[in-house]
DNA sequence: GTCTATACCATGATAGAC
DNA sequence: GTCTATCATGGTATAGAC
């Protein structure tokens, strides 16, 4: 896209490198959790040494936050592709079906759920901050032009409705019914779907 | 209720310490998780040396089996004690608003969220799978009795169901919509109970 | 069964040569 | 910027005296 690809061999690799070593780092996250994970593995899967991750990142807080931040911008960027011709109901269903798409591909879920270091690590990362501020903006207006469509309740905050999306985007729920391996992905999607924005009624 | 009440004071004493061990373990893995806390901590929170914590329970995963297994015993009390002549519904609500009103006050979410070393832990231990099973067939039926009275979708698995509740006994939404501290205590808990059973729409 | 002291190991992080 | 080698910390678990 950008009209200067003039960068260097040795600045291409670097991102290269970089961006294999997140790929990793993506990986062993949703594999594992931030605790589990160690800086061990993550160089052992890019296939460099330990100590080489530390020229690239400074901590394993700022390497996972690295990881947060390329996952919240690839959300941004599909938000941001959705078709604004469609009711809002329609394109909030797709940003969910999207993410629990990622997630059984074994990505990572866009909000950490757990009470863990990382999510203090990542409340303290004003890159990470300023992309979920910018993710907050876009979900609320399509909350809020779904509430005026009459597809949303109107008695809930729109801040409640947010939170019950990305919630869902990282439910448990998900991986207690692939366990039982009695429904395709795609039925355990339609159930995710269906139970969070009908409910059980 | 025993009629033989006749333990020595050794013997109750131990019951007591063994408690107080118990409680801390639940604060703690309520506050940290299970990664995060230490066993250094559950020495010092209940106030005695960390090697007697392992006279009592053999491993750090068997002391945090032990409090999620008195966890699942209130629960099953609880659900057991609900009055059956009210509508199922109704009585499936009663233990998910009870659930999340333990963890308001710190306590232990009734299943563990996370892709965590204790899962692993307690899919192992047959005493916890047991107390599980058994309440997983008393929500069972439960979900049943709700579908037959009309007040939940048929269209649902009632394992779909099961879980969807489950999950929303530990959804972090709880946690976000708290640190906003926008809304009291009880709202939050109504906006996650008609979230669950009534949905966005 | 409780304590003090310690063995042992995994892990996050760094030094220094190339 | 990559490597090998190492440090420092903190955590699980145990030994042995009382």
């Amino acid at each position: 896209m950008s009209t200067e690809p003039k960068l260097s061999f040795k600045q291409q690799q670097l991102i290269v490198r970089e961006n294999a070593i997140v790929d990793a780092t993506n990986n062993l996250l949703a594999k594992k959790g931030f605790d589990l994970m160690t800086m061990d593995e993550v160089a052992a899967e890019v296939g460099i040494a330990k100590a080489s991750l530390y020229k690239h990142f400074p901590s394993k807080e700022a390497l996972a936050a690295a990881a947060m931040i390329r996952l919240l911008e690839n959300t941004l960027a599909f938000v941001r592709g959705l078709a604004a011709d469609q009711p809002a109901i329609s394109q909030l269903k797709n940003v969910l079906q999207w993410a629990l798409e990622i997630r059984m591909k074994g990505g990572l879920p866009t909000l950490p759920a757990e009470n863990t270091s990382l999510r203090d690590a990542l409340l303290n990362n004003p890159r990470y901050i300023s992309r979920l501020m910018d993710l907050n903006e876009l979900m609320g207006e399509l909350i809020e032009k779904a509430k005026a469509e009459g597809s949303i309740r109107k008695d809930l905050p729109t801040e409640v409705v947010l939170f019950t999306v990305y919630a869902r985007s990282c439910d448990p729920t998900l991986d207690y019914l692939r366990m039982g391996d009695q429904y395709s992905d795609d039925q355990v999607i339609h159930f995710l779907l269906t139970t969070c924005f009908d409910g059980l009624h």
